[in-house]
RNA sequence: GGGCGUGUAGCCUAGCCAGGACAAGGCGGCAGCCUCCUAAGCUGUAGAUCAAGGGUUCGAAUCCCUUCACGCCCGCCA
């Protein structure tokens, strides 16, 4: 589709150059894999901008050079493309009939929606500290994980979604702690954990010299005894099921979990250690073996072991890393914005070792309008307690709109309506930008939200729904604005994968999934299918249906159930 | 104090990395559209010195410098 487009495009205005003896303008090292400049257009299916950039070059005004590179491209055997024009200094491309027409016709038989990538690719996100439930911070995390693990296979990666258990860490240890001084009550099981874990952290704020206690624990469980062990697993695995319960709430379920631990059983932490002490830039500090990175621009000195002995968070991770970059084409970590510095110090560590670096998508922090989120103090909104108020909400609204359709069917609705607007909400947001939680908002199930796009798609399926079965149709009796419209988004469907999954920008597809929503209803709204003369009712079916298996594909890449009715 | 990030209409956000054709959406406001395929929809309208100042350029929301505001980090926590 677009892509195919996009690439004669570029094919067509490489000759012209050539013909015209124009040079390409000077790759600074920046425009990486778009040197032509070409932009998509409100003026155009696809523009360049080059002229301006060889004016200088060539000492002519941008306006002649577009001129005579339209002049000498030659259309021949390029069937996506219709003509070129120049527009003053722009040269704006246009996309064929043709293209249109086998845009539809692939759309509706539904078989274009995966792309050509064949790289393997670890994804690691969420791995939260099994101290207690996902909280509105944390699911900022899961959903954009989920989402890019979701983009990435569409584009053709197989992809390895990872969960990380942080099993040794103090928290942890605390949380085993805890437990020998607290029973679990029955509540679902990641909120029992987060119960105990607040009381103990209480206790020990109040008497400190309990802290000798976790440090046994912490200790105990390194050295791999087998009783101190056990408990560990079983506290873990116990907030790991409550945790992925919550995930399956939200439609995401990773591959492969793999434990901290594991990397100090097999002994690939202490290579690690060696590998790193090799490079010579380690030294014993007051007892701790600490990592000098100051020649990758660290001031501060990376601790690699503590004092007695045990190991530490990144050291672990480091193994961890050197793991994955053996098993994968590509890796990449979803974290906080909490993990910028020592994500980068990670970075540098793998690269004195000679490590592929992973790709970090790191995301800035959710906050309540009451200020920031901590499970140590209990303050928190849990993902659960928001994904039930979504969906109360959406109760409401169903029952408003379908009072009609039983319990059974209402219920359904409003729980896929809920999982899609609370992950659209998160999504919809580019990473880097801090958030503060708004329960207004994402109760608000209006134009920017997943029931929006989910709306579209429930309306393209009653159509056709009502239609049943159509015979031959043309594509070419599709010229209607809104329907040219329609068919030009649906092709762009491969280009926002693309962009995403190079990107990592899952908020892209947001984008595209609200526009294609849009322009469907506009189509919708100007255009009769069921009631349109013979011909054009058989284009139109079909175009709907193209435009209901895009929204479908966008719909599940986006990891919002595409409902049939709501 | 140092590092990183963010600042776009009353509110939330896209565009910024790869500078170019009128700064794009949503919420809220105002005005319309259901004898017609689901109105969770569609149409119109008002609302922006793109934080401030300087610079580079034929051209800056976008690049560079300075300042201000907010967030995060600077732990033998994760």
């Amino acid at each position: 589709m677009f892509l195919e487009f996009w690439r004669d495009v570029e094919a067509l205005l490489r000759d012209a150059l050539d013909r015209c003896g124009f040079p390409l303008p000077e790759a600074d090292g920046k425009v990486e894999g778009n040197e032509l400049l070409l932009e998509m257009s409100p003026h155009a299916d696809l523009a360049s901008t080059i002229s301006f950039r060889l004016a200088p070059v060539l000492k002519k005004s941008p306006a002649e050079i577009s001129r005579r590179l339209q002049e000498a491209i030659v259309l021949e055997g390029k069937g996506t493309v219709d003509r070129a024009e120049a527009m003053g200094p722009y040269l704006n491309f246009f996309s064929s009939g043709r293209f249109l027409e086998s845009t539809v016709l692939e759309a509706a038989a539904d078989d274009c929606w995966t792309g050509s990538m064949t790289e393997r690719v670890i994804v690691e996100h969420t791995s939260a500290n099994p101290n207690g439930p996902l909280h509105v911070g944390h699911i900022r995390n899961s959903v954009i994980g989920d989402t890019l693990v979701r983009i990435l296979r569409r584009a053709g990666c197989r992809v390895d979604a990872q969960y990380y258990v942080n099993d040794m860490g103090r928290q942890i240890a605390i949380v085993v702690w805890g437990c020998g001084r607290y029973p679990l009550d029955g509540s679902k099981p990641d909120h029992a954990i987060a119960k105990v874990y607040i009381q103990a952290n209480k206790d020990l704020a109040a008497a400190p010299e309990l802290k000798a206690g976790v440090d046994r624990l912490m200790q105990l469980y390194e050295a791999g005894d087998p009783e101190t062990a056990a408990k560990f697993r079983e506290k873990v695995e116990y907030a790991l099921s409550g945790i992925d319960e919550t995930l399956g709430r939200l439609n995401i379920a990773h591959d492969s979990r793999r434990w901290e631990s594991e990397f100090v059983r097999d002994g690939s932490t202490a290579e690690v250690l060696k590998a790193l002490e090799a490079t010579g830039l380690t030294g014993w500090e007051e007892g701790s073996l600490q990592l000098d990175l100051s020649g990758q621009g660290f001031e501060k000195k990376l601790v690699l072991k503590r004092s007695d002995g045990t190991s530490l968070y990144t050291t672990r991770d480091l193994a961890y890393h050197r793991w994955k970059a053996e098993r994968s084409d590509r890796m990449i970590d979803v974290l906080g914005a909490d993990h910028k510095l020592i994500s980068g110090q990670l970075r540098a560590a793998l690269r004195l070792m000679g490590v592929r670096e992973p790709e970090i998508v790191i995301f800035e922090f959710v906050s309540l309008p009451t200020g920031s989120m901590s499970t140590r103090r209990g303050k928190f909104i849990s993902t659960d307690e928001l994904l039930d108020e979504v969906e109360a909400q959406a109760y409401r609204e169903v029952t408003a709109r379908r009072p009609e359709e039983g319990e059974e069917f209402r219920r359904a609705v409003a729980r896929e309506v809920a999982l899609g607007a609370v992950r659209y909400d998160v999504v919809r947001v580019s990473p880097e930008k801090a958030t503060v939680f708004d329960w207004k908002a994402a109760l608000d199930f209006e134009k920017l939200s997943a029931p929006f796009i989910q709306y579209s798609h429930a309306r393209a399926c009653s159509i056709l729904d009502k239609a049943g079965s159509f015979g031959d149709f043309d594509p070419g009796l599709l010229s209607g604005p809104e329907e040219v419209e329609l068919v030009k988004k649906i092709s762009q469907f491969d280009l926002a994968i693309d962009l995403a999954a190079r990107e990592l920008k899952p908020h892209l597809l947001a984008t595209y999934a609200r526009e294609l929503a849009e322009i469907f209803n506009q189509f919708y709204r100007a255009s009769p299918v069921l009631e349109a003369d013979p011909g054009v009712r058989e284009a139109r079916l079909a175009l709907v249906e193209a435009a209901r298996n895009c929204l479908r594909a966008t719909l599940e890449t986006l990891g919002i159930p595409a409902l049939e009715s709501m």
